[in-house]
DNA sequence: TGTCACGATGTCACTAAGTGGCATTGCTGG
DNA sequence: CCAGCAATGCCACTTAGTGACATCGTGACA
């Protein structure tokens, strides 16, 4: 693989005109529009009944543009879906070594829901009914696979960080592997749930922790805890 | 989801005619026979430059039937990935009660070294080549993906029943998901040292015990354990 | 201000992934 | 030997996705 064995796809963007072409920021927000529409369109006729033509028109723009942004279809969904993640891995990027994962997530929460404006609110809503797509549209639910690959490629690079191995070391890989495989069933029970408009017993009062307990679980115990100030103690 | 939260997708095959039609053993040994040549030739030419006329030229069958078979050219790779894993969810399947993951591996593992005939490791061979192209292949990554998916599923089951909870408990999703994914990150080394030649330090040894360990990590401690033989005990 | 450069988009022709419909084959029970 | 039925083949068709080239918009610079 790419470099000893750890998995890395180019996920969606092509060949990417990114570097030297349109800003990134234009580039992100058009893809993320077109991904509004696409979403918004498999969701009330299905994935099967929504061209690509179809996309273009709603987003007002060339199909061939939109064939310009995503390689596929289904690939329209990915762009809502992953930013549905988006504040999740922030959380997890921000995680400073002094506090334990419960306290960290705790605080980063409140502070989330605040900020969270309507259209960020109405596109978290979209990425919940993708999830939920997902369940019988098999295209879909690649989007879905695809952006919790991201994630863990993320959780890796933030256990390596944490544990001071290289994101290469096997127990890192299967530590990000099991901690966001836990981070993606939390998130999928959140989203069927939100949609049924009631709360799983399970989530009771607190899923700040109920997430926390998770990963630490799915680490054995050693992801989650504050590690002292200094960079130089990884407890391993 | 099909049932309170439990994704549910319909893996591959078309709206299976399977029930009143070709016995199934045929249905599987043809699309299995597909899939061998689909591979050899996504790893010799690559996905792009593999069309379904050539996949079905390959095998000696019409493009039609092919598509009768597979609802795209990605999923043509998805049995020998499948395969690839099914003796893993054969051991799992079959684990007792009344014994640990460790003994029970290490028991299972011997008799299939033997057992493994010529044609079984050349499809091994296949399914390791396919892990790899996903590295690289979006496409297949994709198979590999709902591979995984699909020993998720199995593991859910077995968890569920060696506990003694429904399915749908969020705790058996969660070590599930977390068993699941150290099942393929393992398998995903495994398959690039394989294909090296070379044996990673971690797996010196033993990789029994390793896998053992990963899952016994992933989940907290609650699945490796033997249960004592009454069904009735199981402890949570 | 004019124009030059360049990147984004549009247009159109084209390839290839799938699908629907119907004819043909081949097996199976009577 | 025939009736019936599932599997396959064949052909026409739709649609996802690409390549090549024209056009447009914008920003830098004389």
């Amino acid at each position: 693989m790419s470099h000893d064995g750890v998995i890395q796809v180019q996920v969606d963007t092509l060949p990417s005109p990114g570097a030297a072409g349109m800003s990134e920021r234009r580039r992100h927000r058009l893809r993320l529009e077109i991904s509004r529409e696409a979403s918004r369109l498999f969701w009330e006729h299905g994935v099967a009944a929504t061209s690509g033509d179809r996309i273009a028109r709603a987003v007002g723009l060339s199909t061939r543009t939109v064939w310009r942004h995503f390689r596929s279809k289904e690939s329209c969904a990915e762009p809502i879906v992953t930013q549905g993640v988006e504040w999740e891995m922030r959380m997890l990027r921000s995680w400073p070594r002094h506090l334990s994962l419960e306290d960290h997530l705790a605080t980063e929460a409140t502070g989330y829901a605040r900020a969270a404006d309507a259209v960020e609110q109405a596109d978290t809503l979209l990425a919940i009914r993708m999830i939920r797509l997902a369940d019988h549209e098999p295209a879909i639910r690649t989007a879905w696979l695809m952006a919790c690959d991201q994630v863990e490629r993320e959780m890796t690079a933030i256990i390596a960080k944490r544990l001071g191995l290289p994101a290469t070391d096997l127990d890192v890989r299967l530590h990000a592997a099991a901690a966001s495989a836990a981070f993606r069933v939390v998130n999928e029970e959140l989203g069927t749930a939100a949609l049924r408009g009631t709360i799983p017993p399970e989530f009771e009062g607190d899923v700040i922790r109920y997430v926390a307990r998770a990963i630490r679980d799915a680490t054995g115990g050693t992801i989650g805890d504050a590690l002292t100030p200094p960079p130089t103690t990884p407890h391993h």
